[in-house]
DNA sequence: TTGACTGGTAGGGAATCACCTACCTATTGT
DNA sequence: ACAATAGGTAGGTGATTCCCTACCAGTCAA
């Protein structure tokens, strides 16, 4: 419980929302395969213009998702992944649910809880 | 590509945005936990009024993440896991950005595109 | 210092969201 | 058949989202 990671409350929220959006998931996309870069570059992919990227932008700062560096006049994004390894852990107990029914026991499972064994 | 998983369409919209509202990733975390429910028993742990988990229902089941079962006059809803695979799916090619910064080298995997070598 | 350039903030508008109160349908029990 | 129960739909409202057009602040180059 170090980074609050994981617990449920407004850090959680605020990833999930800003994953919720289509251009700021393809921000994250674009700082993973092409590494940080600055507002300009990123604004180019988008049909949109300038400050509502910056909004999205101020969205996924705000999520921890990225951060910004300034360089002279520019700003360098850069992905931040930390929170996206709290989606990852939110994400591990509902695993064995696809993993299982894969393999053809998720009826059983399905109807069985699951906190006895938590 | 058979269930069109992970392409980043409409598919994949509504599961983020699914994902983003607080009650509903609880609702899944009641059925993973609990087993199938019927909506009067979900309702019971919100502080809400029916209509509303209904609508919230609907949104979980258009993302695929849950499904209903009649029996009666009940419906059953109950976890379905497969929409969130494809979220871990999304996940993945992020996940080496922060296990290598956890090794104190991820500054220099930041600055370095990964498209090269998919 | 003036002008170009980068990028944020202010404020506004249309659309969507999340809630509500009615109301409707279907099923079950008497 | 009638009343009660389960739960969805209709329609309305305030808050939030996502975009826009100005506009402002900081940096660099002449």
């Amino acid at each position: 419980m170090s980074t609050g990671a994981g617990t449920g409350t407004a850090a959680e929220d605020r990833v999930f929302a800003a994953l919720a959006n289509a251009t700021r998931r393809e921000v994250l996309r674009l700082l993973r395969e092409r590494g940080p870069q600055p507002v300009q570059v990123l604004a180019d992919h988008f049909d949109m213009r300038r400050p509502s990227l910056s909004e999205h932008l101020k969205v996924l700062r705000e999520a921890g998702l990225v951060s910004e560096q300034r360089s002279g006049r520019q700003r360098i994004y850069r992905l931040e992944a930390a929170p996206l390894a709290e989606v990852q852990d939110w994400l591990h107990p509902y695993e064995r649910f696809w993993r299982d029914r894969l393999k053809g026991l998720g009826d059983l499972l399905d109807r069985l809880p699951d906190d006895d064994r938590s």
